[in-house]
Parts: structure tokens; sequence; C-alpha cells
DNA sequence: GTCTATATGTCGATAGAC
DNA sequence: GTCTATCGACATATAGAC
């Protein structure tokens, strides 16, 4: 139940929205929207003609929501290293998962090109501004320039989808931090040896990730 | 429909199996499964109390699958580094996701301790194997010493992950391929220069990662 | 072990009054 | 725009004969 000045259709979709990402698009029934959002059948049919197209509403402020924060930090006036950085270690829920990432395993929305889009369109920005950061990190002698940007831009988006998968199977942050943390620190360790500004070599006292995924509650 | 000469117990096991893989544990439905199994709704019921049970079976059975392949290659007597190439290049679906990994986005399996117990045991034995092996590469010099061999072992499974949710987003086996890509090449780059035998360093025509992931049905 | 029949609930949507 | 009533289909079993 939401605050009652929230229009009905805003209603709908911030429950959708919510219930997609706890529980999947397949999983989650008009019913529970309607109980979660307080807003009746005819209403809800009023809206939106179809479960689909209210999913497509919530897929898309979704989206929405998370793109905006990536992208200001991407195309920000800091060192390109930094932002990697700062990219990497940016605060997110390891154990619930990627509002958008999550989508691509519901398998009623992997196989909907018209719900995949959004998604698609998210993760190809990402990767987009990514690539320009690392080409720019690369031209400055920070990190290797035997890997090309675009694949270690496809590895970092990686590195954070696939460490939601292992923290949720062993139902601990802690494999999405050492794994955010890991391609940090190979990412620094690859740069050509003139430029190396951080930590002597060294195989003990390596700091903990400090679990940024603790605390807040951004995402992609 | 399978061979007459199964048995209903272990038609019913594989059909859930791919059923689990192809829709996830929520989405399969027991009729789904006793129309691809061919078997009775009694039978069914019979050999299996509740679909749960069915679940628990068939998740154990697509543990069992993947995990030996693994296992074997990540303790063999190659070179470490050459079995890490191996590993990271292996030919996986990657658009069809990962039968174990693709569990812990199904609401109904990551809040149920029992289901989750064999997808978490998966990971927690393929991490293991690749810590061994990344420590040894790092003590032949083979990849940098500045990072935890733990953490490594987090990001390469993180990588072939996330690199499946990539790959499903784009429709497009290309993420998938070129983020395993770059964390093999990024690894190597960050070798001590002594020890460093591969290609020298360039930006430019750096050959495709030929799609490992269209040929065969391997996975995790 | 396998079969057919039946049961109870929910899904996703539609109808039509207000 | 919102409400209540209703719908056919399917989900997840259970019952009980063979």
């Amino acid at each position: 139940m939401y605050s009652q000045g929230m229009e009905s259709r805003e209603r709908l979709v911030t429950a959708m929205s919510e219930l997609m990402w706890e529980r999947g698009y397949a999983a989650t029934s008009p019913r529970e929207v309607r109980e979660r959002s307080g807003v009746g059948q005819g209403s809800m049919y009023h809206h939106f003609p179809s479960k689909r197209d209210l999913a497509l509403a919530a897929l898309q402020r979704n989206c929405d929501d998370l793109l905006p924060a990536t992208t200001d930090l991407l195309t920000g006036p800091d060192d390109p290293m930094d932002k990697i950085a700062a990219y990497l270690t940016r605060p997110r829920p390891a154990l619930k998962g990627c509002k958008v990432g999550r989508m691509t395993q519901d398998p009623l929305v992997a196989t909907d090109p018209g719900l995949l889009a959004p998604v698609a369109d998210a993760f190809a920005t990402v990767h987009h501004h990514l690539t320009v950061v690392l080409r720019e990190a690369a031209e400055r002698g920070e990190l290797s320039t035997a890997v090309d940007p675009e694949r270690l831009a496809y590895l970092l988006s990686a590195t954070i989808q696939g460490g939601y998968v292992l923290a949720i199977a062993a139902q601990d942050p802690r494999p999405y931090d050492d794994a955010c943390a890991g391609a940090l620190e190979l990412l620094r360790a690859s740069a050509p040896p003139a430029q190396r500004h951080d930590e002597p070599i060294s195989t003990t006292n390596i700091p903990a990730a400090a679990s940024a995924s603790a605390a807040s509650e951004r995402n992609d």
C-alpha cells in the first residue's frame, strides 16, 4: 500500500517493479500486484490491458531507475581508473540481484523481444560508456593495452552480474565483493610497470573489500 | 517422450531436468513434465510426492552432469595456465545459460535452502579447484601475485555466469565470448614481465574468440 | 507401479454497473 | 476511473480401482 496521493497507475507500476525484482515476471501474479498496490481489479485492467503491458512499464521504470547513476558516474570528470574503481566498488544489493539483469533469466522475458529490448538497451549503454573510459585509461598507461577495451567492458559487466549469481548461491555477499575487488586489482596489476603507482607486489595483507554490497540499494 | 527401456522415474528426472533449464523451477508445471516424459499422473506422484521432490532430484542430476568435466579438467596434469585457458574457452551454450547458475535467479529456489544446497555445493567445488590452479600459476610466475587467488577464482566464475546474462540480453553469444577472452588476456597481461611469453603488446589485430559458445553443450 | 477421476485453488482476463 | 461479479483454463495435488 502506498500513499494516497499517488495515482493508481503510478502505484501499479511501482508494485509491479518491486515484485518483478523480488519474484521475476512469470512468478508475479496480477493478484499480488493488486494487493500490494491497493488498486482494484477494474482499475488495473483499465490502465494496463494485460499483465505484459504492466510488466513493460515496470521494466522500463527499473531501467530508468538504474541507468542514470551509472551514466553520470562513467561520463563524469574524474580520472578514468578512479571512475572504474568507483563503478566496481559502488554498493549493490548482492543477495537481491540486479533488477535489470535478473530479467534475462526469466524465460517469458527472454523470449519476448519487446520485453527484452529495454534490458538489452540498458546493458548496451553501460557497455558503451565502460568501453570509452577503459580506452582512456589504457591511453594514459593506467592499464594494459594488450586487451581490447570492448572485451574488458564486457568482462566488468559480467563480473557484476555473475557476482550476484555466486552471492545468491552462497547466501553470502562475499563472492560478489571478491569478484569485483579481484577485477579491479587485476586491471591495476596489468598496467605497464612505469605507470604502476599502487601497492608493491605482495601476496599478503590484502585489505578486505569492505563489503560494498551491504550498504545501499543501487544496482546495475 | 523417451525410449521405452527407460524407467519412469528416470524419465521424470530427465524431463524435469530439461524443463528446469529451459523454463526454471517455478515456471515448470507437473503437466509439462508428464507430457514430456510420457509418464502418467499416478506414476508421477508415486515416485515423487511433490513437485519440489522431483525438482530436487533434477537439480542434483544437473549438478552431477556438469561438475565432473570441470573437476577433471582443473585437477588434470596440464600446465596451470593452460588449464585456466581451457576452462575459460570451453564451449558453453551462451544463449541458453547455465543449468545450475540459472537456479539462483528463481525465487522459489533461492529461498529454499534444500533446493539451493546442491547449487551452492557445485559452485564451492569449482571455486576450490580454481583457487588451487590459480595459486599454482601465480607461484610459477605466470600471473600476477598482486591479486589473491581466491578473489581471482570468484572473478572467473562470475565472468562465466555474468557472460550468460549479457549474451541472453543481447541475444548474441559475443558478450559471453568477449568477457571470457578478456579475462584470460587480462590474467596473462598481469604476469610479471620476465615470464610473459605471449604476444607483444599491441592494441590491434586481436584474434576473435572463435565463438566457443556456439559449439557444444557443456556448461558450468 | 500405473491408471482414471476428482478436488480445490489460482491465473489472467472480461463484463457491465456506477 | 473504479467497483463487483464471473469465466475458462491450468496448477498441484488426492482418491481409489487395477
